[in-house]
DNA sequence: CGATTTTGACCAGCGC
DNA sequence: GCGCTGGTCAAAATCG
């Protein structure tokens, strides 16, 4: 039943865990919005700023309100960015405008003292006048606020389709790098295994973020490269296949490939990009976040080692869009709702939408650019540390859960612990960068998860917010829009996040064989349950 | 009545 | 080859 639409809370959001909360960076709440509540200026982060909120008999506050959220609802957050410099704008101009009239109007004149008749009416006279300048200025204003809109508009298009570019450049040049590869090993194959691994510890080493195998059991720094090399032709192969179908590019039916007029914009590019996936695990009670996206459930699945099931949805948004999600309560903590995105939009988003898809998409720019070069792998891992905004209550996890990898923002941890409340990783390690931290500093972890290194970038936690009172809390919301900032507002991050792991894979980690994280609970596929709720 | 969800069946990959 | 598993399909059921 829902709809999925993200600014309309009372569908997606039934238990209103979302309300009155900024998510993915925007404030969802259209009703906090239009009704006199105070929207706080918000930075990239999706937190609020240390503003002191104004009082509630602030006119200068009112006034801006009225003036910036005008027209609101037809765009959600197309103020977002907008209001921060105009509200602190209008504030001064309309506090020194208001202060200068009731310090007139209210001492004691000799005007007003002789004849308050004379005096009234020039009261009234500067009233209205006041009020003519005050409304002028508003429409300024509004106007400026909605130039401002179209102009972000028009950025976040553009960033887009950068973005869709970058991809695509990026895949080409993976394309040209493998094919060039391939003709050497074909040459060369014969007589020179040993230099193929050489040749490849250079530049190939990072495509084991796009290539690992599931079969593959070893992970020692020397051997990677020879394992992404060598990875299980069956894997290959199914690979392959995906790639290589136009029906599995763009998510289509397999059999019947009825519903997909369109093309993603580059193939090769998207069947890169559905395998990389962006995982978010937050608490929530509702049966699904709301990302601004439109879903449409297609399927639900018991998963092995999860009494709760799985959940299928795909993007509705456009016909043919590729983009798919699985909606999933965490086994040992149902109260944690796992959402694991996949593929890219072929259509334009909703601003609502934008920061999750930028996300997902930056996720596997991410990815991407990890097989481009290594020369990022010099880059010091506190870049991470700095790249991560210090605000952002989040993990970032990156795995090569097999076959595809994933990025995995845990907003559900408390700032120490390593990792997961869930059975520990036999390989699992740390790799502190700061030696006090700060509570906001944040802290990297390397985490092998799978079949090959990733790290966590770990946060102060909003389990910290726990106890707090609803409206004190750092949302998830907080954290996934901090989160989401961190992977997309920073260009470096990409390159910086997938050189630090290169180099994290290359120190030679401990190696773990079976990354079974999950209690093995033999499920019937035909045992369905019939809800997510586990309450 | 169209859109959406539910749910059993089907398929492909993988391990044994 | 067989069974397990994840993912998807599509008819039926349900909803608004």
């Amino acid at each position: 039943m829902d709809k999925g639409w993200g600014l309309t809370l009372e569908n997606s959001d039934p238990v209103g865990f979302f309300a009155n909360k900024p998510v993915f960076g925007f404030n969802l709440s259209p009703r906090l919005n239009h009704s006199r509540g105070i929207m706080f200026p918000v930075n990239l982060n999706g937190r609020e700023e240390q503003v002191a909120p104004p009082p509630a008999d602030d006119k200068r506050v009112i006034l801006g309100e009225v003036d910036f959220f005008a027209d609101k609802k037809r765009s959600n957050n197309d103020t977002y960015f907008v209001k921060k410099e105009d509200v602190e704008a209008a504030k001064r101009e309309l506090n020194v405008n208001t202060g200068l009239q009731l310090l007139t109007a209210n001492t004691g004149s000799d005007q007003s003292t002789v004849n308050d008749g004379i005096s009234s009416d020039i009261k009234d006279k500067r009233a209205k006048k006041e009020l003519a300048e005050l409304q002028s200025e508003l429409e300024r204003m509004n106007a400026e606020n909605h130039k401002l809109k179209g102009m972000l508009t028009h950025v976040t298009n553009n960033y887009s389709a950068l973005q869709m570019h970058l991809a695509t450049l990026m895949q080409q040049q993976k394309n040209s790098k493998t094919e060039s590869t391939q003709e050497n090993q074909t040459v060369d194959r014969k007589s020179e295994s040993e230099d193929k691994k050489q040749e490849n510890g250079g530049s190939i080493v990072p495509r084991q973020f796009l290539e690992l195998a599931p079969g593959d059991q070893e992970l020692s720094h020397s051997s990677s490269e020879e394992r992404t090399l060598s990875e299980s032709p069956a894997h290959n192969k199914k690979r392959i296949v995906r790639e290589e179908s136009p029906a599995s590019e763009d998510w289509a039916p397999n059999k019947a490939p009825k519903l997909n007029p369109f093309k993603p914009v580059d193939q090769s590019t998207e069947a890169t990009m559905r395998k990389a996936r962006v995982s978010v695990r937050a608490r929530s009670e509702a049966p699904m976040i709301s990302d601004g996206c439109q879903w449409r459930k297609y399927g639900q699945k018991m998963a092995k080692g999860n009494p709760c099931p799985r959940a299928y949805y795909r993007c509705t948004m456009a016909v043919g869009c590729p983009v798919r999600k699985q909606v999933q309560r965490c086994a040992e903590d149902r109260t944690i709702l796992i959402t694991t995105y996949e593929g890219t939009h072929n259509h334009p988003l909703p601003p609502a939408a934008m920061a999750m898809a930028s996300t997902t998409s930056a996720a596997a720019n991410m990815l991407l650019s990890g097989s481009m070069s290594s020369a990022d792998g010099l880059m010091n891992p506190n870049f991470l540390a700095r790249t991560i905004l210090p605000c952002s209550s989040n993990m970032a996890t990156i795995s090569a859960s097999a076959p595809f990898p994933t990025v995995t923002l845990d907003l559900t941890q408390p700032p120490n612990p390593l990792q997961f409340q869930r059975p520990p990783h036999p390989t699992q390690f740390q790799v502190p960068f700061a030696t006090a931290q700060p509570p906001q500093m944040p802290q990297v972890f390397g985490y092998n998860q799978s079949k090959f290194s990733g790290l966590q970038l770990s946060q102060d936690s909003t389990d910290q917010a726990a106890s707090l009172p609803n409206e004190a809390q750092p949302s998830f919301a907080d954290s996934l829009s901090a989160a989401t900032a961190a992977i997309t507002a920073d260009p470096n991050f990409t390159a910086a996040l997938a050189a630090a792991i290169t180099s994290i894979i290359g120190g030679s980690y401990p190696n773990n064989s079976n990354n079974n994280n999950s209690a093995d609970v033999n499920t019937n596929n035909s045992n369905k349950t019939s809800s997510f709720s586990g309450n």
